[in-house]
DNA sequence: TAGTGGTCTAGACCACACA
DNA sequence: GTGTGGTCTAGACCACTAC
């Protein structure tokens, strides 16, 4: 069945339409408006519908597609996915997904040293070695339980003060500092815990932990952070989502 | 400095146009014709030089923004991201990745099994209760070590033999009948192997192991597998890009 | 002010799936 | 055959950045 959604466009908002009928759309499928193997309308209807051109209209359809939540076949049509949607990935930092989760994160700042680079870290900076950065080593703590042990470096010229870091994420201390992280790339794996990890993790040594590498780039494609994450096995995991396309 | 690079198009070819032009990109970056921190032509001289339109040129350019490759900021310009490029996550099995990377996977099938569906099972698989499924629990080598202990879990009309499933990776079985998938959501966290695990993977009791419960769909939004795998910490770890649109 | 990417239009033709 | 999505054109106007 073939459920036609009635739609608001703001002509005259900031807001991209594409993107507006895609938030649209998405809304509709939270809320259950549109079921699981729905037939959608197919993109010329829509579009007249709209009054919106093809083009348009067919982008926001394919935001939807690349979230995960409809598939399309060539040929026959595009449906909503068959599962209760999660919210997907984003580039956000852990104290964000957690504040939105109503989860009250707290922060520590363990460590806060500003000095030469070791190779190791300039190689993953790209930056000259012995070139000055920051490590930070912080405490992640949500519900009055330690969460994740995070070491961060970056280039010195970017380092938050140490109050911002316990008050606010990462990411959002460094937005306001004008940098834009665009990009991230994480290599995710598992590990023991070893004593210090343990000690400061509430975790008995040896116990498993999430970890979590990560390079961040800005909006000119510079690296502005590299750091390495710990998370407690028994509080965190990622979820992801991957399209063929 | 900006970098024009010589694209052969061929127009005839099935392959589209962005495609070919993405590639071609996507190439000299990887090969090194295109350094890290280059400008990119911007889109309007691109498009001019390869005698195509503009939206033709810019979704080429974007394919590679999307591969965490390029960045774009606005009013400025493109350029080519500050550090060596892996592989994004593709959404490909263990299989071919091991395949690709030279390491000659062997698969052993210790469970094949086709019966009515536990509640826990059905849900995940969004099937009625009770309904056929097939279980199949498999033990994964490279080198001629265990890698990774995978439980999958298909409705049983989709159930591949047994023999394939060894000889090949449990999505190209699946193609084989005509089954695409299109979107795989994943789970990734990490446990303590258990005894049985220990065992089968050459780990301690309580070894770290990193663990993945993925959710597979097809080109129509049907859930076509539901699998618990557990790979060893020290073998294995998942690789993502995160892109900020 | 000049140059860049971001959005949008109104069409066109093609490839594929299905009845 | 009919209907669907996939690709492509040749423009247009706007928003943002840097000088």
């Amino acid at each position: 069945m073939t459920t036609t959604l009635p739609i608001e466009l703001e002509r005259s908002s900031p807001v991209p339409l594409y993107f507006q009928v895609a938030q649209a759309f998405e809304k509709a499928i939270l809320d259950g408006h549109l079921k699981p193997g729905d037939r959608f309308e197919n993109e010329l209807a829509l579009a007249k519908r709209l009054n919106l051109s093809r083009p348009t209209t067919r982008r926001a359809i394919q935001e939807l597609v690349d979230k995960g939540m409809l598939v399309r076949k060539r040929g026959v049509g595009t449906q909503v996915v068959q599962a209760p949607v999660h919210r997907p990935v984003e580039l956000t930092s852990l104290f964000d997904d957690l504040a939105r989760a109503g989860q009250e994160p707290a922060t520590k700042v363990l460590d806060y040293a500003i000095g030469p680079a070791s190779d190791e870290i300039a190689t993953h900076l790209n930056l000259p070695a012995g070139s000055d950065v920051l490590m930070v080593r912080r405490l992640r703590s949500s519900g009055g339980q330690p969460l994740a042990l995070m070491t961060n470096h970056l280039p010195a010229a970017l380092a938050p003060d140490q109050d911002e870091l316990e008050a606010a994420g990462l990411y959002q201390a460094l937005r306001s500092r004008g940098v834009h992280i665009r990009l991230a790339r994480q290599r995710i794996g598992a590990k023991a815990a070893d004593r210090e990890e343990a000690r400061l993790l509430d975790e008995k040594p040896k116990a498993p932990l999430l970890v979590m590498s990560r390079t961040a780039f800005d909006d000119s494609g510079r690296i502005v952070e590299y750091g390495n994450h710990a998370y407690r096995a028994s509080r965190y995991f990622f979820e992801t989502t991957l399209v063929d396309r």
